[in-house]
DNA sequence: GATTACTTACCGTCCGTTCAGTAGACTGTA
DNA sequence: TACAGTCTACTGAACGGACGGTAAGTAATC
């Protein structure tokens, strides 16, 4: 059996050996996952990464798309959580719209691998459905931002406000294939980067 | 033996069977590629929805990864044929970067499963880094349109030109992840408005 | 001795690919 | 017109290997 959120046992019960940590098993399947592809990578490849054995693996986790389930998991979550915050709930609607912005940059990077995993899902199973699905949540929040933004007048107005919401965020969401932490650019950086271009465009102003 | 386009013979020698369509075998695959993604696309699949065998498949193409190889090569032809055509080699740098830029989009919309699934490659085979590495010199080839742009003052210079170049093509890559041809938005449209948004931002002017 | 956290060995299935055989269309010869 | 020969375009069955997952046993810790 498993638990709510797919972890096997994982805490200190009396006996046993050490615990381990589901965060580095994780952590390691979804960069391979993202490396191969989910379909390409192969259990024996992501026990040879932990060091550890294909069942070993299967001690802690019922399935391989319970490794996916759990890893697409966080970055929902963490998208969610930007959309709860104060920031994003109260003030001029523009406002929050550059702070969802702003958010969902830096969840990008700090999460950048399970993001990364998350916005290349196909839909194949169940379990990439309803992440599609919770996806689909998180852009129509944002749509609704756009949509009060633009009545507010902050937004122009002779683009319709669904293209807007997806160019908007198909820029924001391609950071995935290139940013990488450690570079030239810092996460605040690209993030003003980002709301500077998406709002005022590339074009000398 | 294979030819040089990886097709076995396709053409009509005097004696045999009819011909056959090498082009709605590539159009299938594609589609099925870009459904389930590469890996996950078994040549039963694939057999299936062509109406023929598995084996049959093999008579015109030495491998899966051959399949592979021909929709990406199509791709790739189409995008490289932008930046040969006049408008992107003559006049004004921001001039020539409207021009390939529209003419990105339009063969993004022309060949959409074709483009989507070249923009979904992650490197896994000789056959993907190929196709990687003509895709880098395309990028290669916008990012100096790019810079002369910045440099004839037409784009603004607040912003490192590597990462407006890669906003740009990631706004306009994303359009394989929502646009369907039929809907409401015709090809022109999604084109002005890409330019519109990419060149001026979503802000009120 | 109870429980955890494994290890080694293995199983059934599916996948890409191959191979032997063959039906159908054409040509050349009589 | 007849028919052997040649070529194309397949069919059906099979193969080797890899993959996800399991079963049974065991070392470590309480």
């Amino acid at each position: 059996m498993t638990s709510a959120t797919g972890e096997r046992r994982g805490g200190n019960g009396r006996a046993g050996r050490d615990p381990y940590d589901l965060a580095a098993v994780l952590d390691i399947a979804t960069a391979a996952f993202n490396e191969f592809g989910y379909e390409a990578t192969s259990m024996g490849v992501l026990a040879e990464r932990l060091g550890t054995s294909k069942s070993a693996i299967y001690y802690h986790v019922t399935s391989k798309e319970d490794l996916l389930r759990l890893a697409l998991d966080r970055a929902l979550g963490e998208l969610e959580r930007v959309l709860e915050q104060e920031g994003a709930t109260t003030g001029k609607a523009d406002a929050r719209l550059r702070f969802v912005v702003r958010g969902a940059v830096r969840v990008l990077v700090d999460d950048l691998p399970y993001v990364t995993l998350l916005l290349r899902l196909r839909g194949n199973s169940a379990v990439e459905r309803e992440a599609l699905e919770r996806r689909r949540e998180f852009d129509h929040a944002v749509a609704r931002l756009v949509d009060e933004a633009r009545d507010e007048g902050s937004l122009r107005a002779d683009i319709d406000a669904r293209t807007t919401t997806r160019l908007l965020f198909g820029m924001i969401n391609s950071i995935v294939e290139w940013y990488r932490p450690g570079g030239p650019l810092t996460p605040d950086q690209l993030a003003d980067d980002v709301i500077s271009v998406a709002f005022d465009g590339v074009a000398r102003a």
